[in-house]
DNA sequence: TCTGGGGTCCTAGGACCC
DNA sequence: TCTGGGGTCCTAGGACCC
């Protein structure tokens, strides 16, 4: 059996690109929520010297100078193009883990004589049908899979890389560096270097109680599974969220507790939704305030939690708990930039159990009410129907001044052919 | 003017139980 | 000298991921 992961090069970039074909030979990059950072660049961006994770206000000069294409986020774009990737892979494998909105996981049995060539065909097939530009790794667990990937990364050739039989070699591995596998972070980094671990072969070779000591039992299955040994489980299905968190900092600094109060209900809006999609309610809610820390001013941030009566799906019930918790804890007299909700102690509907002060009757009600509205919105777009605590002109929404159409979701921004 | 958002897992230690 | 043995639950903190 073969991992392959597949990873779309420079997700939000080439999504602006497949959509605009007058940006194929402009340098683009995409903006942070709030256009607060660069967080994708297309090669000729990246060749102009812009880092990942740049504040863009400290880009314009190359920015300008260069012609670069900017664009804030556009999820309704990024989802879509997503969801085709997604189901193009689909066709490739009989299994296929999607791992995050750019990266899949493929499981499947390939002679080892055609990895190579099944590869190059799961690569060609997506860009036929997409556009979007991937990276597949091939290899004997997902850890070595995303070590692969990493290096089909560098092969601009081929896109592809098996990570098996003579390329698993010790001059290969020794290099690449630790701080490339999946799992190892800054601060293993550092550890593993103080102690004379530097590249992947070492890592390989490293002591399993030394590693187990100093990165627990998920550093030795790291280990493990550079060894080839899979210990990572494989999931058909996204399990629910344990936690659902909705949080945006503001496109201007916010004062009022009014103000806050309404960015507050629309996040709690969004975090139901949420919710709903996975059939879930929670029993607390928690609300989170900051100022921001950029800035030489009075500094602030707090949290509250509200235990919910019963287990809640409802979008009132959370807003209502959100306001509670957000009055318990605004303080007169700061600038915030930022509110967030979280959902917590999340269970499934069928676990759901009327109270004493619950009837069942009403139950139903409030669960169609939600059921129409969530229609509503992902038919006509979200926001289509709002509850009014949301705020209509919400003038603390966040910048996106650079927005692309929604190209591929809505009939009046699809593009057209002249 | 101006610096993102959303998750998971593991461990240690304390409270509490029989 | 020496202070039972075993278990669960919760939380805070630290690490990682995209």
């Amino acid at each position: 059996m073969w991992y392959a992961l597949v990873d779309c090069n420079n997700f939000y970039a080439s999504c602006e690109k497949v959509c605009n074909p007058s940006l194929a030979k402009r340098p683009v990059v995409v903006l942070s929520n709030n256009d607060g950072n660069v967080i994708a660049r297309c090669p000729l961006a990246k060749a102009l010297g812009i880092e990942m994770g740049a504040p863009f206000h400290r880009c314009t000069n190359i920015i300008q100078k260069h012609n670069v294409a900017v664009f804030s986020s556009n999820y309704a774009l990024y989802g879509d193009m997503s969801r085709r990737v997604m189901d193009t892979l689909a066709t490739c494998a009989p299994y296929v883990e999607v791992y995050s909105i750019d990266e899949a996981f493929l499981l499947h049995d390939v002679p080892h004589a055609e990895a190579q060539h099944y590869a190059l065909s799961v690569r060609q097939k997506v860009m036929q049908w997409t556009g979007i530009p991937v990276s597949v790794g091939m290899g004997a667990t997902k850890t070595l899979a995303k070590l692969a990937n990493h290096i089909a990364k560098k092969r601009t050739d081929s896109g592809v890389f098996v990570l098996s039989g003579d390329s698993y070699c010790q001059s290969l591995l020794e290099a690449i560096d630790i701080a490339e596998v999946w799992g190892i972070g800054r601060r293993y980094e550092r550890m593993l270097q103080s102690h004379g671990i530097y590249n992947v072969w070492q890592l390989i070779n490293a002591d399993d109680s030394f590693i187990k000591k100093k990165m627990t039992v998920v550093g030795l299955r790291t280990v493990y599974e550079l060894r080839g040994i899979p210990c990572i489980g494989w999931e058909d299905a996204p399990p629910p969220k344990k936690t659902i968190v909705s949080s945006r900092s503001f496109g201007r600094q916010v004062e009022s507790l009014h103000e806050l109060d309404q960015a507050a209900a629309h996040y709690s809006a969004i975090a139901a939704g949420k919710l709903r999609t996975q059939h879930c309610a929670a029993g607390a809610v928690t609300v989170f305030v900051s100022t921001n820390p950029f800035k030489n001013e009075p500094q602030y941030s707090c949290s509250a939690t509200v235990v919910l009566d019963m287990h809640s799906a409802y979008t009132p019930d959370i807003i209502a708990a959100a306001h509670t918790a957000l009055c318990s804890i605004y303080r007169q007299g700061y600038r915030y930039k930022k509110v967030g909700i979280m959902l917590t102690d999340i269970i499934p509907y069928q676990e759901l159990s009327p109270t004493l002060f619950m009837h069942m009757d009403n139950y139903e009600k409030r669960y169609r009410l939600m059921q129409a509205l969530d229609s509503v919105n992902r038919q006509h777009g979200r926001g289509t129907v709002y509850f009014a605590s949301e705020g209509v002109v919400q003038p603390w929404s966040m910048r996106r001044k650079y927005l692309s159409p929604r190209y591929t979701t809505h009939w009046n921004e699809i593009p057209v052919v002249r």
